[in-house]
DNA sequence: AAGCAAAACCTGTCTGACAGGTTTGGGGGA
DNA sequence: TCCCCCAAACCTGTCAGACAGGTTTTGCTT
């Protein structure tokens, strides 16, 4: 059961199986080089057009990374892919906004909460760092933007856990098409400030190693932004 | 920003950025067909060769179908794909078990909420369904397992939230080749039914919409569970 | 109008070829 | 002897053409 069995019935779905299978049974690591095109196709029995499909196919899941000239090399961890899915699931109107909301809340509860009691100094320092600039870009939407998705990855990659840090990676690119919309909803100076202090008081607790009061400004976070994509009319 | 940026560098990845425009552009949805790989190698200049890749990455990815003889069609939202990265990610030590199990906890800690609150009486039913049986099956670590993974299937699902469906789904892959050693270390017939009953209670809290009861029960199987790897020296 | 069969269309796979990019091994120079 | 550099060997990216099935469409027959 898993990555040899997904496509059983083609020979392109074959060979991601033998190839997956050859990842685990030599425990490559990532960075570890794969046979080439032309010798996996030999020892499959198969033309290079399957190899290469079941290659593009892997690579898709960033299990393995491809570079012209170079093997073809076992790859780390992304969430390019995810993130691609996650549109995708959105545009199609599988999952709705909100949806991903509750989801990133419960995570980023879960997530701050790691940090404050795992962060270590140089992490918290650049978390403050980050709300900091959040305060500084007040005026530009485009940037405020940037240092807030930094903001909640740094906070992920404090936690101290990969699973939680691909995650928010994953609704990343979809974040990023919905922010600005979140942003027109708070039409006064007061409520945008306030939303930018939330942050900068949540880098401090975090800082602090204080997790309740981290949570708390986590859930006020939460709490205002989708109150304020209610109120843009996002049902 | 988005699907058309990954790769801009190969024809490739062009085509991956032509393609997902497409559907973007004209709104597809889960079902809708595709142009075939003769007209968009024509509308893109490149070859055949060239569109089969980009087709096999965007399935790879389940944003679209194949099927042999027919036209490629936008996908539904699927764990597929994101089970299998997670796997690699396990397999190449970049993501141990214990950080699953407090994604999970997390994650589920929420669904279990969600499912007590909004589930149908259908689903209610079902839940209470799988959880019996798990009872009858504690004899069949096998059936167990199947019941057991229904059992948070089934809840994720009643949380209607997709996802949230999606992401148990992803982990589901992993889970199925590290339960058994869970179970081992569970070596008493007593321990072994206090986690069957914890299901069973939660079941109940679920039917009877009580959501805080129903999350104290996730709490005990997660803190149980988690136990029992220690035990098993899984650090 | 319904049903059936051929034609048109489409995907899966193979072969062979060639343009670059990368690695390697050997030879020449210091 | 050791280091550097270059050419050969290797590898991936892309193309064109071909053919075996599977699927849809078309049009004829009943």
């Amino acid at each position: 059961m898993g990555l040899d069995q997904i496509n059983t019935a083609s020979l392109v779905g074959d060979a991601i199986g033998a190839i997956s299978r050859h990842i685990r049974e030599r425990d490559l690591m990532p960075g570890d080089k794969l046979p080439s095109e032309a010798l996996l196709s030999k020892e499959l029995n198969v033309s290079r057009t399957v190899v290469r499909e079941a290659f593009r196919s892997l690579a898709a899941m960033r299990i393995i990374e491809l570079a012209t000239g170079k093997r073809a090399t076992v790859a780390q961890i992304d969430h390019g892919a995810m993130s691609l899915m996650i549109e995708h699931g959105v545009h199609t109107d599988q999952i709705n906004i909100h949806q991903i909301y509750d989801v990133r809340r419960t995570i980023e509860t879960r997530i701050v909460t790691l940090a404050a009691i795992r962060r270590t100094d140089e992490e918290a320092a650049e978390i403050v760092r980050l709300a900091g600039q959040m305060h500084a870009c007040l005026g530009d939407p485009c940037q405020l933007m940037k240092y807030d998705l930094a903001f909640h990855t740094a906070l992920a990659q404090a936690s101290r856990n990969p699973v939680y840090s691909l995650l928010i990676g994953s609704f990343q690119g979809i974040t990023r098409q919905t922010w600005p919309m979140g942003w027109k909803t708070r039409p006064t100076q007061a409520a945008r400030e306030l939303m930018v202090q939330t942050h900068i008081d949540m880098a401090r607790a975090v800082a602090a190693s204080d997790p309740l009061k981290a949570v708390d400004l986590m859930g006020l976070h939460f709490d205002e932004s989708v109150r304020a994509l209610l109120t843009a009319g996002m049902s």
